[in-house]
DNA sequence: AACTCGGGGCC
DNA sequence: GGCCCAGAGTT
């Protein structure tokens, strides 16, 4: 391995000048640390910014997180996707309110939604703690720093193959600030598709950029994506939409609501040939192709007969539509739907 | 080790 | 349209 001084150097040189100005950076607290952690789960900064702002205005402190309601918490996250993360968040300012905060890498681990690229960043950001993390970023840029021409199974084996190089590299007297470089250079410098390799850092250290394919790395084999359809129905008179309601034991978006399913209502109504629309929607390697059918009552039956325990269908009146935890994709449909038939 | 969990940005 | 993103929990 290159000697690891020099390396860290130019890193933190670059990063002193070119991090980019970030909520969680300019009025830095262990709060804002755990929260903007938790949100950068699977989710890009630009997504997150807005979420942030009014996160911390709704909730500034672990106290008031944990005394907020659960309906509130997710109903704050609503759009951000991957809602686990917001109840785990609030179980987490629950034990946290009780208990105090923990002070080692293995006491933040134990933690409710912190695995151990958040422990780690947690604790380097936040407590100084030389702990190195390992995201998508720090996999794409150590591989392209070292060439490393291995084929990845999938993407935690190669977290895995690629920590030890992160802990070796690590600037154990500012790990907060060598963690956050490493990560704004695979987000900002070291992209996927062209690395601005002129304007890097490691540019005179990295292997990949000397022999000119480092768009070639990380070397990952995905998933296939799987292809799915689904039949959904828009029902509107005047008691309002039917939307249906996800159980609160549902894995995915529970107690949001969404277009009912065709099969929920064949019994009471009767369906177009022609969908409305067809939608498309991506959910990790599921592709998932949604038509939604314009429907009319069977003659002779009531709206509230369409209702039963079973099935979680609901009307609900247009005005009231924004007050309700609904998917994100249905949200923006719903909106465009109405928007088309209102002009 | 494989599966599940959202949604948006980007080429 | 496919790929990726400051991953974690469950099976």
């Amino acid at each position: 391995m290159q000697a690891p001084k020099p390396l860290r150097k130019a890193l933190l040189d670059w990063y002193a000048h070119a991090r980019r100005k970030l909520p969680w950076r300019e009025q830095p607290s262990l709060y804002g640390t755990v929260v903007s952690e938790f949100m950068l789960q699977q989710t890009q900064v630009s997504t997150v910014l807005p979420y942030y702002d009014r996160w911390l205005k709704v909730f500034p402190d672990f106290a008031s997180l944990a005394a907020a309601s659960e309906v509130e918490v997710v109903k704050q996250w609503e759009g951000l996707g991957y809602y686990s993360r917001a109840r785990n968040l609030q179980r987490l300012a629950c034990e946290v309110t009780a208990n105090g905060l923990p002070d080692t890498f293995d006491g933040w681990l134990a933690l409710p939604g912190v695995g151990p690229y958040t422990a780690a960043a947690i604790v380097s950001i936040g407590l100084d703690l030389p702990h190195a993390v390992v995201d998508g970023n720090v996999v794409r840029v150590l591989t392209r720093l070292y060439a490393i021409e291995s084929n990845f199974s999938n993407n935690a084996s190669a977290v895995k193959s690629i920590a030890p190089l992160a802990d070796a590299l690590l600037a154990q007297e500012s790990p907060g600030d060598f963690n956050q470089a490493v990560m704004e250079l695979g987000a900002t410098v070291c992209t996927k598709g062209q690395p601005s390799c002129v304007i890097c850092p490691w540019r005179p250290y990295c292997k990949a950029a000397g022999r000119g394919d480092p768009s070639t790395f990380p070397r990952i084999q995905r998933r296939a994506v799987v292809q799915k359809s689904v039949q959904r129905i828009w029902l509107q008179t005047a008691a309002g939409l039917l939307m249906e309601r996800i159980p609160d034991t549902a894995k995915r978006l529970a107690g949001h609501y969404e277009l009912p399913l065709a099969e929920s209502c064949q019994d009471f109504v009767s369906i177009n040939k022609r969908p409305l629309v067809i939608k498309k929607r991506g959910i990790a390697n599921e592709s998932i192709s949604e038509a939604i059918h314009a429907c009319t009552l069977k003659s002779g039956v009531e709206p509230s007969s369409c209702l039963s325990a079973e099935t979680d269908l609901q009307w609900i009146p247009i005005a009231q539509l924004e007050s309700i935890q609904i998917s994100g994709p249905h949200r923006r449909w719903i909106r465009g739907i109405l928007g088309t038939a209102n002009s």
